[in-house]
RNA sequence: GCCUUGGUGGCGGAACUGGUAGACGCGCUGGAUUCAAAAUCCAGUUCCUUCGGGAGUGAGGGUUCGAUUCCCUCCCAAGGUACCA
C-alpha cells in the first residue's frame, strides 16, 4: 500500500469540514489557549509560499495545544479594505467588493489545501458591513472620550462636560489641543452650543483637526509616516508633498507613556520592541522660555528696528562685547560692581550692543546709557559726540558720560548722578525687563538642560509661527527667501540633504534666562517644526549640528567643559563630564546640572523639567473609495455621530472610485450620501436642506482601522449587538499567541495596542495589551536561477564557462531548473522564445544555471507557488519542508529541491506502519520513542519546529532499522507528528484502529526511566581537543575513570612519554588531559 | 550615524546552563536493483595530509583544563530608524 497522499489529504480536510472538527467553543472545562496569526490582504496575486510559513507554525502550535487538553481558539480572516482593490477598480470599473470577494475564494482555496485547523465559522472580513459597523462604533466610542491625565486613562466625554460646567477647565488635566483657551463654569455655560462643540473636538480622542499631511497627488490621497519610504509612497513610488487639511486624528499620544510601559510586560521580539519604543521616541530634559527682545521703540530706523545691534554686524559687535566683558578697565569694573550691589531696582547690563556700538552700561527699562571714558583724544572725542547725538537723537536713548578718573575716584558721586537721572527717567515701553510681558517667547524643549550657558544662539524651524512676527525688516528678505526656498524642498529633498548647512539670521535677539544676554534667534532647515516645538536653544560646544551651523555662520562657541577639547567638533559625552563656565552649576556633573538647571528654571518661571515624545497623533481619515466611512455627519461644520443603532453605515456606490473634479474624496462622487436625522437613514444628496438632512463625512477610514481590535472580534464574530459578548472575552481574555510579519511593528502592533488601551479604559476588555507572546516570521526568499548570454552573439553559456566572457545574466524561471542546477534548456526555449535559436553552451553535457538569493517577486522569476507543490508532494510535505528550511524568525531561501528529503521522511514513517503489531516494545523502541517525545515537545515550546523535523527523521530512521511494527510505539509517534502533518497522522491513526479524529488524543507522557544509560562513551580528549572515544560505565568514580584512561594504549600513544600536567574528569561527560 | 539580529561544509541549517563542532536534510561521489529511466536501498562526503596526523565555527586578542558558546577590539550582512534638539 503506497502512500497516496493526494487521497488521504482530500479526504482528512472533507472531514475536517463536515465533522467541524477545530470549531472552538466560547465556554469548556478546558484551559483556553487563543492562537491568532495576522490575517492576510487578500492580494489578486494569490499565496506563495513564503506567506504560509506563519500560518503552518501557529497551526503546529494549535494542533499540540489540542493535544496537551485545551481549548484552543485558531481563527482566520481577511484584512480586506485596501488600496489594491481600489486601484483596480478605477481602472476597471470593477466594484472593489467583487474583486475582493474573488480573491478571498482564491485565498480560501490555497488555504484549505494545506490542511490548516482553523476555526472557518468565526472568519471575518473587515469589509463586510457587519463587520465594520464595530470599526464604526468603536470610533463614536472614541469621539466621546477624553483623556484624564489625573487619573492616567480615557473617560467618557460626559465628566468633561460636568467639570466644565461646574469650574471650567483650569483644574482639569487632559490631553488635548495645544491651543485650548482657558475658561471658567459661567464662560462655559455661556457658550453657544457649537462653541462648546469646538471646545470638546480638542479634548475628544478623535478630533478634527487642520493637520499638516501627506498628500500623494498621483494617488490622491493622504498617507501615514509609515506609508511612506524614503520620501516617495510605498505603493507606486509617487512623490508626496506637505499639505494642510481637515483631518480626523487619533490622540494616540495620550497613551505615549503607556504604549512604552506596557512592552515591559510582554513577550515581544526585542527588535519589534525597539522599534516601538524608537517610535514613540520618549526624551527627557526640560522645556525652556526664552523672551523675544523687543524692538526699538523710538521712530527713525523703522518701528521694528532692533535694540541691541545693528544686525548687519550684530557677529562682530558681540563678539567684541564678549571680549571687552572679560577684559574691563579698572574703573569699568568698579563701576560694575557698584551698580550691582546698590540695588537700584533696574537692571543694569554692561558691554551692550546698542544700534552699530558696544555700550558700557545700559539700562533697557529707562533707556538710560552710562558711558565711562578713558583718555580722551582728539579724534575720540569727536566720534564720542557723534555717537551720543545718534544714540539720543535717532534712538531716544539717554547718554551719561564719566570719566576714569570719575569713578575711581569718586564713585558716590557717581551712583547718586546715575541714581538722580534714573529717577528723572520714565520707565520705557515694558521692555528690556524681567517681567513676562514680552510680546513674544519662544519656548524650546532641550535635553541637555544642563548646558543653558553654552548657548549662543537660538534656531527655529523655517515653518515657526514666530519666523515672520519677530524678522527685522532689514532680515525679512534674506528669511523670506529662505522660508520660500524650504517649502520648495519636498522632505526627500531636505532628508537627502543633510550635510549642507544653511540658514538666516532673523535679526531678532532672545534673552539668555539666566545672563539676560542677548542671543540672537537665526532659522534653519535642520529644526524640523514638527519635532518638540519647532526651536532650539543652540549649544555649539556640546551638539555637533549646532556646532556646524555655529562654526558656518562664524557664530561664537561657548565652551562650558571643564577640560574639553570643543575646537574640531563638539563634545557630546555627558558621563564624568563637569560642567564650566555656568554661573551656578560649574563643578557640576552633567547629572546634577540637569536637576540644578531645571528648578532654577522653575524659580525663575523659564522653564520646567519635561518629557517629550516623537511620537504623533495619527490622521485617520483617507481620501479613498474602499475602506470604512465614517459615522459621521455634519451640522453647520460641527461633526456629529450617527446614534450607534443606526449602525453600519454603509459605504455608497459611486460611478468612479477616483476624487472628484472639486478635489473630494471618492465618496463626493455619491449621489445618495446624505443623512435624514428624521428618518435616521442615509437620503439622497438632493434633500440636503442643513435642517434635517445633512452632509455625510467623504473621508473613509485607513487600512489599520479595521485590523485594531479584529483579534477580539473573532471571540464572538456573529454577535449584531455587541462588538463581543462581555462572557466571550471574559473567557478567551487575549491571544496568548501572535505570529506574523515585523513590517507591522509601527502600524499595525502600535495601532492596535492603542485601542486595546482605550477599550480597556472604558471597561469593554480585561486586559490591556491584546497579546502576551508575538512572534515575528522571518521572510521566504526566492532562489533566482540565471543563464548567461554572451553580449553581441546568440551563444548562451554555462555557469562554469563564463570567467573571462562578456556576459549578462538573465533571469530563468526557477521551475525550468532542477536540484542539481540543470536547465532543461528545451522548456526554456519553449518560455522564452527569443531564445528559439540561441546556442547553449553546456558543460559536461549539461547547462548550469547560476543561482541568487532574492526577494520573491513576479519579476524575477523565482515564485513558487503552494499549489503545485501540494500537488506533487502533498500538504504535509509542504508543512514539514517549511519548518524544516530553518529558525522560524530567520530569514531563509527557498529551494524546492530540498522538499524530496521531507516528502521521503513521510514515505518511510508510511512504510513503518504497514504490519503494524501488538508486540511488546524493545527498550531500544521505548528509547527512541520517549526521546523523541521529549525533544519534540520541548522543540515545539520553544517555537524550534526545524529541529523537531529532523528529530521525527531521526526517529523514524532507528524505527526502521530496529523493525519496529509496535503499536505501543507506533500510536503515540502518529500523535507527535500530528501536529506537522496532520493528514498522515489522521490516516495512521485511523489505520490504527481508532475512531474520531487524532487532534484531540492526548499529547504522549515522556518517561525518563526509558533513556537511563548504563554506560558512556567518553570523549578523551588532549588539551581540549577529543583524540579518540572510550566506552566506560557510568557508575565508575571520578578516580577510576582517570586510572583507565591513563592506562589505555592510546592515551600513552597521545602522551608520547611526556607525563600528563592535569587530568580533568567531568563523569557524564568528558575526561581532558592536559600536557 | 544609532538601535537590533546575525556570520558554522558546496547549500539550508544542528550543537542543552562552556565539555565529542558539522545532527538532520539537500547536493555530490561510488555501488546495488533495472533492458533503461524513475523510485528504492547501501557506503562515503569540513579542509589539508608524507595517511602518523594536523587545522578548523567572520578577523584579532583575552578568560579557562577546555570557547561556536563568556569578555574586549575590529570587519561584514540583514532589518529598523534618523538633521529628534
Amino acid at each position: 500500500m503506497n502512500y497516496d497522499f493526494r487521497e488521504i489529504e482530500a479526504k482528512w480536510q472533507k472531514y475536517w469540514a463536515e465533522n467541524e472538527t477545530f470549531k472552538a467553543s466560547n465556554n469548556s472545562d478546558k484551559p483556553k489557549f487563543y492562537a491568532l496569526s495576522m490575517f492576510p490582504y487578500p492580494s489578486g496575486a494569490g499565496l506563495h509560499v513564503g506567506h504560509p510559513l506563519g500560518y503552518i507554525a501557529t497551526d503546529i502550535y494549535s494542533r499540540y495545544k489540542r493535544h496537551k487538553g485545551f481549548n484552543v481558539l485558531h481563527p482566520m480572516g481577511y484584512d480586506s479594505f485596501g488600496l489594491p482593490a481600489e486601484q483596480y477598480a478605477i481602472q476597471t470599473g470593477q466594484h472593489p467588493a467583487i474583486t475582493t470577494e474573488n480573491n478571498i475564494n482564491r485565498y480560501r482555496e490555497q488555504l484549505d489545501q494545506l490542511g490548516f485547523s482553523f476555526d472557518w465559522s468565526r472568519e471575518v472580513r473587515t469589509s463586510d458591513p457587519k463587520y465594520y459597523k464595530w470599526t464604526q462604533w468603536i470610533f463614536i466610542q472614541l469621539f466621546n472620550a477624553w483623556y484624564n491625565k489625573k487619573k492616567d486613562k480615557a473617560e467618557s466625554i460626559e465628566t468633561l462636560i460636568a467639570i466644565f460646567e461646574k469650574e471650567g477647565n483650569a483644574s482639569v488635566e487632559a490631553a488635548c489641543d495645544d491651543d485650548t483657551p482657558s475658561f471658567g463654569a459661567a464662560d462655559w455655560n455661556a457658550y453657544s452650543e457649537k462653541e462648546k462643540q469646538k471646545i470638546l473636538l480638542k479634548y475628544r480622542l478623535t478630533y478634527l483637526a487642520d493637520t499638516e499631511v501627506n498628500w500623494c497627488p498621483a494617488l490622491g490621497t493622504v498617507l501615514a509616516n509609515d506609508e511612506i519610504v524614503n520620501g516617495v509612497s510605498e505603493r507606486g513610488g509617487h512623490p508626496v508633498i506637505r499639505k494642510k487639511m481637515t483631518q480626523w486624528s487619533m490622540r494616540i499620544t495620550a497613551y505615549a507613556q503607556r504604549l512604552l510601559d506596557g512592552l515591559d510586560k510582554i513577550d515581544w521580539p526585542q527588535p519589534l520592541k525597539d522599534s516601538q519604543t524608537n517610535w514613540i521616541g520618549r526624551s527627557e530634559g526640560a522645556s525652556v522660555t526664552f523672551n523675544v527682545l523687543p524692538p526699538t521703540p523710538s521712530g527713525g530706523g523703522g518701528a521694528n528696528a532692533r535694540l541691541t545691534g545693528d544686525s548687519s554686524m550684530i557677529g562682530i559687535l558681540l563678539d567684541r562685547a564678549k571680549e571687552m566683558r572679560k577684559n574691563p578697565t579698572s574703573a569699568e569694573d568698579k563701576l560694575w560692581q557698584a551698580l550691582r550691589r546698590k540695588n537700584l531696582d533696574v537692571k543694569f547690563r554692561r558691554q551692550h550692543p546698542v544700534y552699530k556700538y558696544i555700550v558700557d552700561f545700559i539700562c533697557l527699562e529707562k533707556k538710560l546709557i552710562i558711558e565711562v571714558d578713558g583718555e580722551i583724544h582728539d579724534y575720540q572725542l569727536d566720534k564720542d559726540a557723534q555717537r551720543t547725538l545718534e544714540l539720543e537723537q535717532k534712538k531716544g536713548f539717554t547718554v551719561i558720560r564719566f570719566t576714569n578718573d570719575e569713578v575711581i575716584s569718586n564713585l558716590e558721586a557717581v551712583i547718586k548722578k546715575i541714581e538722580d537721572v534714573l529717577s528723572s527717567l520714565s520707565t520705557g515701553e515694558g521692555w528690556g525687563g524681567d517681567n513676562n510681558d514680552h510680546p513674544h517667547q519662544i519656548e524650546v524643549f532641550t535635553t541637555r538642560p544642563d548646558t543653558i550657558f553654552g548657548v549662543s544662539f537660538m534656531t527655529l524651524a523655517p515653518e515657526h509661527e514666530l519666523v515672520s512676527k519677530i524678522t527685522t525688516p532689514q532680515q525679512k528678505a534674506a528669511v523670506d527667501a529662505y522660508v520660500e526656498a524650504t517649502a520648495k524642498r519636498s522632505e526627500r529633498d531636505r532628508m537627502a540633504d543633510v550635510k549642507t548647512i544653511s540658514g538666516v539670521f532673523t535679526g531678532a535677539y532672545a534673552e539668555h534666562p539666566f545672563t539676560k544676554e542677548p542671543i540672537p534667534i537665526w532659522i534653519g532647515d535642520y529644526v524640523l517644526a514638527s519635532y518638540g516645538t519647532g526651536a532650539v536653544m543652540a549649544v555649539p560646544c556640546g551638539d555637533q549640528r549646532d556646532y556646524d551651523f555655529a562654526k558656518h555662520f562664524n557664530i561664537d562657541i561657548p565652551n562650558i567643559f571643564e577640560g574639553v577639547d570643543i575646537s574640531e567638533e563638539a563634545f557630546a559625552d555627558k558621563e564624568n563630564t563637569i560642567i564650566a563656565n555656568s554661573d551656578f552649576l560649574n563643578g557640576l556633573t552633567c547629572k546634577e546640572a540637569m536637576k540644578k538647571a531645571i528648578s532654577e528654571l522653575e524659580k525663575i518661571g523659564h522653564g520646567k523639567g519635561k518629557v517629550n515624545y516623537r511620537l504623533r497623533d495619527a490622521v485617520f481619515s483617507r481620501q479613498r473609495y474602499w475602506g470604512e466611512p465614517f459615522p459621521v455627519y455634519y451640522v453647520d461644520g460641527m461633526p456629529q455621530m450617527i446614534d450607534e443603532k443606526y449602525l453600519p453605515l454603509e459605504l455608497p456606490e459611486v460611478e468612479k472610485y477616483l476624487p472628484t473634479e472639486t478635489g473630494e474624496p471618492p465618496l463626493g462622487n455619491a449621489t445618495v450620501w446624505a443623512w435624514d436625522t428624521n428618518k435616521n437613514e442615509v437620503v439622497t444628496n438632493d434633500l440636503i436642506d442643513n435642517k434635517t438632512v445633512f452632509p455625510l463625512e467623504l473621508n473613509t477610514m485607513p487600512g489599520w482601522a479595521g485590523s485594531s481590535q479584529y483579534f477580539n472580534r473573532y471571540m464572538d464574530p456573529h454577535n449584531d449587538e455587541a462588538i463581543f459578548s462581555p462572557e466571550a472575552i471574559n473567557y478567551w481574555q487575549d491571544v496568548d499567541l501572535y505570529i506574523g510579519g515585523s513590517e507591522h511593528a509601527t502600524g499595525h502592533l502600535l495601532y492596535s495596542r492603542f485601542w486595546q488601551k482605550f477599550m480597556f479604559d472604558m471597561g469593554y476588555v480585561p486586559k490591556d495589551e491584546f497579546a502576551q507572546k508575538l512572534i515575528n516570521q522571518g521572510m521566504i526568499t526566492g532562489t533566482s536561477a540565471f543563464v548567461y548570454r554572451e553580449l553581441d552573439s546568440n551563444k548562451v553559456y554555462s555557469k562554469g564557462l563564463i570567467s573571462g566572457k562578456n556576459v549578462v545574466p538573465i533571469h530563468a524561471d526557477v521551475s525550468l531548473v532542477n536540484a542539481s542546477d540543470e536547465l532543461d534548456v528545451e522548456a526554456f526555449k519553449e518560455w522564452q522564445p527569443e531564445y528559439k535559436d540561441a546556442e547553449f553552451i553546456l558543460e559536461d553535457g549539461k547547462y548550469i544555471v547560476g543561482r541568487e538569493v532574492e526577494k520573491m517577486s513576479k519579476s524575477k522569476y523565482n515564485v513558487v507557488n503552494p499549489d503545485a507543490i501540494c500537488e506533487e508532494y502533498g500538504a504535509d510535505s509542504l508543512r514539514l519542508y517549511e519548518m524544516f528550511l530553518g529558525p522560524l524568525e530567520q530569514s531563509k531561501p527557498w529551494n524546492t529541491a530540498g522538499i524530496t528529503g521531507v516528502h521521503s521522511f513521510l514515505k518511510k514513517l508510511w512504510k513503518l506502519y504497514a504490519n503494524v503489531s501488538d508486540k511488546e516494545p524493545t527498550a531500544d523502541n521505548l528509547k527512541t520513542l520517549h526521546k523523541t517525545i521529549k525533544k519534540v515537545e520541548e522543540d515545539i515550546e520553544n517555537f524550534s519546529f526545524n529541529t523537531s523535523v529532523s528529530t521525527f527523521m531521526i526517529c523514524v530512521n532507528e524505527l526502521t532499522s530496529q523493525k519496529c511494527t509496535s503499536k505501543a510505539i507506533l500510536e503515540p509517534l502518529a500523535i507527535l507528528v500530528s501536529p506537522y502533518a496532520p493528514h498522515i497522522a489522521e490516516e495512521l491513526w485511523e489505520r490504527l484502529g481508532n475512531t474520531g479524529s487524532i487532534s484531540v488524543a492526548p499529547f504522549p507522557k515522556f518517561d525518563s526511566t526509558y533513556l537511563v544509560e548504563r554506560s558512556k562513551e567518553y570523549p578523551i580528549s588532549f588539551n581540549g581537543k577529543m583524540r579518540f572515544k572510550l566506552e566506560l560505565p557510568l557508575d565508575m568514580g571520578k578516580d577510576e575513570i582517570e586510572a583507565a584512561v591513563l592506562a589505555h594504549e592510546k592515551t600513552q600513544a597521545q602522551l608520547g612519554g611526556r607525563t600528563p600536567k592535569k587530568v580533568i574528569v567531568v563523569p557524564g561527560k568528558i575526561v581532558n588531559i592536559v600536557g
